[in-house]
Order: C-alpha cells, then sequence, then structure tokens
DNA sequence: GAAAAGAGAATGAATGTTCGCTAGCTTTTA
DNA sequence: TAAAAGCTAGCGAACATTCATTCTCTTTTC
C-alpha cells in the first residue's frame, strides 16, 4: 500500500498556489482563467483538481497563504527590543521590497471584500492580527514609559495601517514611487503620535 | 433630415452608466455581465450596443466620467478663500458621503490599473488633476503667509493624497469605520506640516 | 497489484457580441 | 396633403467562444 506522502502534497499545492499568484496577479481573480492556472502550475486541470476542488477554493487557499505570511512576520514584533527598528524591518518588507505581484493580488483581495464573505472574514482575520500585534508592542512601549502618557495608542494603529494601505495602493499605482522615503514620514508621524523624542530617544521623561 | 438628439444620446448614456456603475459595484468589471447590465438599464443589449461598443469602453466611460466629476470638485479649490473648510468639505464628499458603490468601483479601478494601460493613463490624469489643484491651493496659501516657511508642500500634498487612498480603503473594508473623525485627525496632521495654527484659522492676514 | 498521481478530451453553461428585424419619427415626393 | 422613403431607437434570438468542471484513461509508486 502506498503511504499517502502529506509532503509531497504540500509541495505540489505550494506550485499550485505559486501559479495562481502569478496568474490572478496578471489577470485578476475573475480575468484569469482554470487553464492559464493549470498552464503555469505545469499540471492537467484533472490533477490540479485533486488538490484544489474549485476556483474559489484556490482564492481562498492563496489568501490564507498570506494571511499565515503576514501573522508570522508581526508575531515576531513581541519579541523584539528596539521596536523602531522592527518596523522599519517590517515596513521595508511589506511596503517596498514585496514583489508587485504579490502587492496586486493584496488589491485583488481588497476588491473582492466587498462582495465574498468568505474572502471578507478571511481579511478581517489578517487586519485583526496586524493591528493586535501593533497595539501590543506600543502598549508595552507606552508602559515602560517610551511614550507620552496622554499618548492614543489605537489612534496611532489606525493612523499606522490606514497610512501603510494608502502606500501600498500607491505603489501599485506609480512605478516610480518611492516608498523608502514615505516610509521615513510615516514613522516620523508615529513617533510624534507617540510623543517620543523625533528621532533618536532622547526625551524620555517617563 | 431627422436631426441628431444629442441630448437623448447623452441621457441614455447617463443610463447605462449609472446602471454598470451599480453591477461593477456588484459583481467587478469582470464578474458583471452584459446581460446583467442590459437589465439592470432597463435596455436590450443590441440598443446599449449602439451606445458602447464594447465591454471595455463601458468601464472606460464610466472612469472618465469620475475623472470629469474630480476634476470639477477639485477645481472649485482654487476659488476659494478658507481652504481648510474646503477641504473638510471635499474631505466628507469624499470619504463619507460617497456611496459604497463608486467607492467599489474605485477600489476594482485601482486593481485595474496594473493590467489595463488605457486605464492606467485615465487614473493617472485623474491622480494628476488632484495634486496640481491640492499643490496650487497649498503653495498659494504658503506665499501669503499662512504656512511656515520650511514648509514641503509636496510632502504634504503626498502624504495627502496618501491617507485619503487609505482611507477609502478601509471604509470599504469595514462598513463600522468611522471615516469622519480620521478625516480629522488627517487634517490636523496636514496642518501641523504646515506649521500654520493648530485648530481655527486665525491668521489669514491676506 | 493496488492505490495514488497525472493526463487530456469532453461537457454544458455562460460569456461578449452581432444580426435581422420592427416601430415610430421626420423629410421628401407626387 | 398623402404617400413614400429614410432615419434612429430599440428589440431579442443567435453566434462563436471561453469558462469551470468532470470523466475516462494511463502512468508511476510502494
Amino acid at each position: 500500500m502506498p503511504r499517502i506522502d502529506d509532503a509531497h502534497r504540500t509541495d505540489r499545492k505550494t506550485v499550485i498556489l505559486d501559479a495562481a499568484e502569478r496568474c490572478f496577479a496578471r489577470s485578476g481573480f475573475h480575468g484569469a482563467s482554470m487553464a492559464q492556472i493549470c498552464a503555469e502550475a505545469g499540471m492537467s486541470p484533472g490533477n490540479l483538481y485533486r488538490y484544489f476542488p474549485s476556483k474559489e477554493a484556490l482564492t481562498e487557499g492563496l489568501i490564507e497563504r498570506d494571511l499565515a505570511e503576514a501573522t508570522a512576520s508581526f508575531s515576531l514584533l513581541g519579541q523584539v527590543d528596539d521596536i523602531w527598528t522592527a518596523f522599519s524591518e517590517l515596513g521595508r518588507h511589506y511596503l517596498v521590497e514585496q514583489p508587485r505581484e504579490e502587492v496586486a493580488v493584496w488589491i485583488e483581495t481588497m476588491a473582492e471584500v466587498s462582495r465574498n464573505p468568505q474572502i471578507a472574514a478571511l481579511r478581517k482575520k489578517t487586519d485583526e492580527v496586524i493591528h493586535d500585534c501593533l497595539f501590543g508592542v506600543l502598549k508595552t512601549a507606552k508602559d515602560r514609559g517610551l511614550a507620552a502618557p496622554h499618548a492614543d495608542i489605537e489612534a496611532i494603529v489606525q493612523f499606522m495601517m490606514t497610512y501603510a494601505d494608502g502606500l501600498l495602493l500607491r505603489r501599485v499605482r506609480d512605478p516610480h514611487f518611492d516608498a523608502s522615503t514615505q516610509i521615513e514620514t510615516m514613522f516620523a508621524m508615529t513617533r510624534a503620535m507617540m510623543g517620543a523624542a523625533p528621532e533618536a530617544s532622547n526625551d524620555n521623561r517617563n
């Protein structure tokens, strides 16, 4: 009896999801056809359907993978000493270095949120994960005296998330958009809202 | 010879565009079918095609209409005395009162920008119009002494446009999202960047 | 040799678009 | 001033194509 090879199955799923991501980035969730995805994955339709039962399952699988990645990345925030360095790295990863393809799929997801409840739920979960991680780390910083007592952590998190969304959107729209400097503006504002020292931390009167 | 009734033709086009907007908001550019749009417009396919030669022409027509509306709205900024009141009204109009349908189509447009050059060009034009209007009015304000000499107008415009994008995106994602208060945050930051009076406009010596 | 992995043609529904047609005008003609 | 002719607005069935999905079959693996 041939054993069920879970590792192999996971590998094949990864191949399919990667192919789907490229196709969705190129043509959108509705525009990309299963035939294209099969070709990109080097696989017949009949075989692909053994791994994902429908096109919708494929898109959900892709979004779930992004959710898992985001959860992993942002969870690291809790185990870090210097939050500004950590923020900077996260920002660079998601807003500058993340390939255009993934950003395109992200926007596609945003559009789909309005009409697909399943995807809306997944996206909500991602937002909550990010929110809670940011809130946690900023709250801890405030409790340690790294922020002014009047600093409104919730408002700061809202600002960061909203502005980051805007940056991603502008990046896709304008190929010449310089996300790097915009990120610095974003963090400068965040620090200002925290009421901490604007550049170096030379003003922490706890 | 029967006169060509331009007014009637424009009316019908409006009916079609309104119907298309509802369908696109509901199902996306690719998800909505011409049959649905025809039904929504109360019109047969054969007749609809007399006004728009293809589905793509329909989507472009819709985006062009939005461009015209934005141009009209933002051009008014130049003829106004109190820019903060004008900003506040514009923000309320576009970020709070604008119906969900139009915001949904806007996101759909953002997704389409990545793959359709025609739409990308239209969207770029809209961005330029908004940028130039904002830049113009802020530059004028600065020249009148309403902003600190070191205020970086270009950076302020970039901030406003990016943050507004983020706000729209969050509004679609979260039905309970309170855009009103977020707009105030946005303008407070803008005023801070201008280095002008923080709340009321008690310093207009023109 | 049995189960899993894979291939690829077949299927039926749905798509964007076109075509032939009619109804109701307005202009021309007799 | 009627009838004829010509135009635009509109209809809805029909078209070729494309789509997601399934079926049947072969190959590989243990």
